[in-house]
DNA sequence: GCCATGTGCAACCATATGATTGCACTCGAC
DNA sequence: GTCGAGTGCAATCATATGGTTGCACATGGC
């Protein structure tokens, strides 16, 4: 019953994922590689890629034996809309009670 | 040395602060007035709110000894449009490296 | 003044989560 | 064929997190 956007969102709310992600975003890599980078181990990383591959953040992509994982801008563009859509919404409702209070 | 764009994707990544959020969005609210809509006690609430508020997601104000809070949708507009440029810089990768692919 | 309502604080609990280690398996390179 | 690098799976662990109950405190209405 959980909403995609909040799944996506909380696959974005973890530090770790996101040096991953901004790793990715150099260029496309595997678990092994990425964990000569960053300060975890590779099944750590595995765990993570499986999150952002489960909300398509990330899609597999297969290197001869190697599995390389790339980033997908599209995917977090279609969540910053949807963000920016209820933001959006919540400024009207707020700008249409200043109206009415300066209207009194 | 979380980044704040991770805590507030953090905070939105968690079905009752939506609910929550969702139920500010059509008027300020007081944690008490909260659970009596949603199915969560107050104090549980009240520490979701707390989460909102450290993020800048929500905005308490006083009514009278009540606590209202307000929703935020500067915060969350912000923030959309930190993801958007995140996801426009890895969509700009993947065009560049296509459009290689293409040239050989 | 009294009482009910709204808050705040603290302890506690169960489960989810991030991370680790260890081992087995596959597959490409030499 | 052998070896090593890359991957997958499972068990384990510590801590974070969402949630609850209980109680103390303030504060506004009658």
């Amino acid at each position: 019953m959980t909403d995609a956007l909040v799944d996506v969102c909380a696959a974005l709310g973890d530090q770790t994922r996101w040096s991953i992600l901004t790793a990715l975003g150099e260029g496309d890599a595997s678990a092994s590689a990425l964990a000569t980078r960053l300060p975890v181990s590779r099944q750590a990383i595995a765990k993570h890629l499986a999150i952002l591959e489960r909300v398509g953040l990330v899609e597999p992509v297969r290197a001869g034996r190697e599995l390389r994982y790339r980033v997908l801008g599209s995917e977090l563009s279609a969540t910053a809309r949807r963000l920016e859509a209820v933001g959006a919404a919540w400024d009207r409702r707020l700008a249409a009670i200043k109206e009415i209070a300066e209207d009194m």
